[in-house]
RNA sequence: GGACACGUGGCCCAGCUGGAUAAGGCGGUGGCCUCCUAAGCCACAGAUCGCGGGUUCGAAUCCUGCCGUGUCCGCCA
């Protein structure tokens, strides 16, 4: 509703003025009334009342009798409501063009071991950093999404070492088919190749594994020297695994622009200048043993203060790399997002005091909470855990049995196509839906739930709107003139907030609060569809069938932001 | 033990930079397809906003104590 506050703010002050308010804060009490039916914004007056000493009542009725412009003006208890004209409003949602963004945006995001296939767990970062890029792109903004390769260290060196050193015979006697690979997925490197991982841990965490951890140390302590062999036998166990979990990210509709690799920072020496350069800090420490720290308890850390950035070797640690990456990705852009599991909030403040220790700017971090499922939290290791290459191939049957029920006349290939964009964008939409700092249950019913909140909803709406279209089957006249029903009123009320809602989502990196606004509107342009109907007896109301192209376009863009397919017939 | 989150109808969830009668969904009950796709629409029932204090004209929202859940507290990544 900014449009409306653009022309309710230059009258309101002047009448603020002339009774006597100072400063500007009314701005901020000047909000979108939640009492939809008294106004579209409301001016709450309690807080002049005692810096006039009057009655909020009568501040409120003095105000609306000498406020005036294209909009209706009402007082209600203490309350001061504006609220728009629907042909204003309808001419100006007609002109609602895409917010033009001018940042330069890094989204760092997923960034997981490329040890083994997605679960449903690690692919809500995915998800969740995926969507906060298409949003910012919908804003308007450059965005470059980035994946932090983890090219070196232990887990990577486990693997390595297992691929060396053991067969497949030896693995499946390790592993004695306890949790054996869905048939389905055999041949997909992400699902054959943690079978690797899995029995190398296995046999580290029985007796007598000293040697294989004095050789898998070996591998690892080359990789943080950056030694090129290592690291390249390294990439050789890594990559195919990576590209098989790529694959199951691309099936969602998730890409990425650049990737990054750990070793970088360690090869080219920026890790290892950064290291002098932290040794210069006045909180700088060094341990017996002659590893290094940071005491952050001196700018105010709690808890634990020491934070550890070089061993007793002169080796590296992974936060330390991290710094490193963090310094070198402020050289290339405006604005920086990383998207992280709430695990990395202690690592997340260290890394950001340091940077500031170094004079750098602190990134904005999204944390999310786990997905746990309902036996308990989620883990590969004891077989609790939704694969989300089943858990796509699962929402694909189920939407493609509804299709079946739903629409005889369509074909096998058309019921394809729609099933594997339904089961996509619910699977999507079911995670993106939810704040992510609440923790939340992984339900099947919810996840194949293809009514009510969910990207069905919203793909409906839009395909009703195109069947309109399709219907009339020439472009819409800008008309916006005509018969303004409660219906029609809402529905361009809810687009009204199009910019509004888009703009917070990107700027507060909160991808649910758009998601939930594309279900408002989706709700909208229904009662719309059955009140105000385009085609009446064969004729075309023109009012009626701008209003739809003009909701069409905007749920088009909004499911494309969100990550839902945007379907033009279901 | 310490640090940081979260706790809203039977279930899920929005609102949390303080403002009107706490917004939706699922499930429940009852209606709507001779009318642009019923994956839809409408109505009804259902809430001590974890518990106790405090600040305020006003608290789900801020402060504080407690309870419950989660995460972290490695010279791992």
């Amino acid at each position: 509703m900014d449009i409306l506050r653009t022309i309710v703010e230059p009258s309101l002050e002047s009448a603020l003025t002339d009774i006597g308010v100072k400063g500007d804060f009314w701005k901020k009490v000047l909000d979108v009334s939640r009492e939809k039916n008294q106004g579209d914004l409301s001016l709450p007056c309690f807080a002049f009342a005692k810096q006039l000493g009057r009655n909020p009542v009568d501040i409120a009725t003095d105000l609306a009798a000498s406020v005036s412009g294209e909009f209706d003006v009402s007082a209600t208890g203490g309350y001061l409501n504006f609220k728009a004209r629907s042909n204003w409003l309808a001419k100006n949602v007609m002109e609602i063009e895409t917010s033009p963004g001018n940042r330069n945006v890094l989204i760092e995001h997923t960034s997981a071991n490329p040890n083994g296939p997605f679960h449903v767990g690690r692919a809500r970062n995915a998800i969740l950093g995926d969507t906060l890029v298409r949003l910012n792109r919908l804003f308007g903004n450059d965005v470059r999404a980035e994946y932090y390769v983890d090219d070196m260290g232990k887990q990577v060196g486990v693997l390595a070492w297992a691929l060396q050193n053991l067969s497949k015979k030896e693995v499946d006697e390790i592993l004695d088919d306890e949790d054996s690979i869905n048939p389905k997925w055999s041949g997909k490197k992400d699902h054959e190749t943690v079978r690797w991982y899995q029995a190398a841990q296995n046999l580290r965490s029985k007796d007598g594994a000293e040697e294989i951890e004095k050789d898998i140390g070996k591998l690892v302590h080359a990789s943080e020297h950056g030694d090129d062999s290592v690291l390249a036998q390294f990439e050789d166990a890594y990559k195919p695994v990576l590209d098989g979990m790529l694959e199951t990210l691309s099936r969602l509709g998730i890409e990425f622009d650049t990737f990054t690799k750990e070793s970088k920072f360690v090869v080219d020496g920026s890790v290892s200048s950064l290291m002098e350069r932290l040794e210069s800090l006045e909180i700088h420490g060094v341990a017996d043993n002659g590893a290094h720290y940071l005491d952050l308890g001196q700018r105010g850390l709690k808890g634990k203060t020491d934070f550890f950035y070089r061993r007793g070797d002169g080796s590296s640690l992974y936060a330390t790399r991290d710094i490193a990456y963090h310094m070198w990705k402020w050289t290339q852009c405006d604005d920086l997002v990383n998207i992280l599991g709430e695990d990395h909030k202690l690592q997340a403040k260290q890394v950001g005091m340091t940077l500031i220790e170094l004079g750098e700017k602190v990134p904005d971090v999204m944390f999310y909470a786990f997905i746990k499922l309902p036996e308990g939290k989620m883990s590969t290791r004891k077989g609790n855990v939704v694969f989300m290459d089943d858990l796509l191939e699962e929402a694909k049957a189920h939407a493609a049995a509804v299709v079946k029920e739903l629409r005889s006349d369509l074909s096998d290939d058309e019921i394809n196509i729609i099933s594997e964009a339904v089961g996509v964008s619910a699977v999507r939409f079911n995670i993106v839906k939810v704040s992510p700092d609440k923790g939340f249950t992984f339900r099947w019913e919810d996840a194949l739930s293809f009514e009510g909140e969910s990207a069905p909803f919203v793909m409906y709406s839009h395909t009703r709107a195109c069947s309109i279209a399709r219907k009339v089957g020439r472009d819409s006249q800008p008309t916006t003139q005509g018969d303004v029903v409660p219906a029609m009123h809402e529905l361009l009320r809810s687009m009204a907030s199009y910019p509004d809602k888009l703009h917070t989502a990107v700027s507060e990196n909160k991808p649910h609060i758009f998601a939930l606004y594309m279900l408002e509107l989706a709700t909208a342009y229904n009662s719309f569809y059955r009140d105000c109907h385009v085609i009446v007896n064969g004729e075309v109301d023109e009012f009626n069938y701008a209003v739809s192209e003009k909701a069409r376009e905007l749920l088009r863009k909004g499911m494309e932001g969100v990550g839902i397919i945007p379907l033009e017939s279901m």
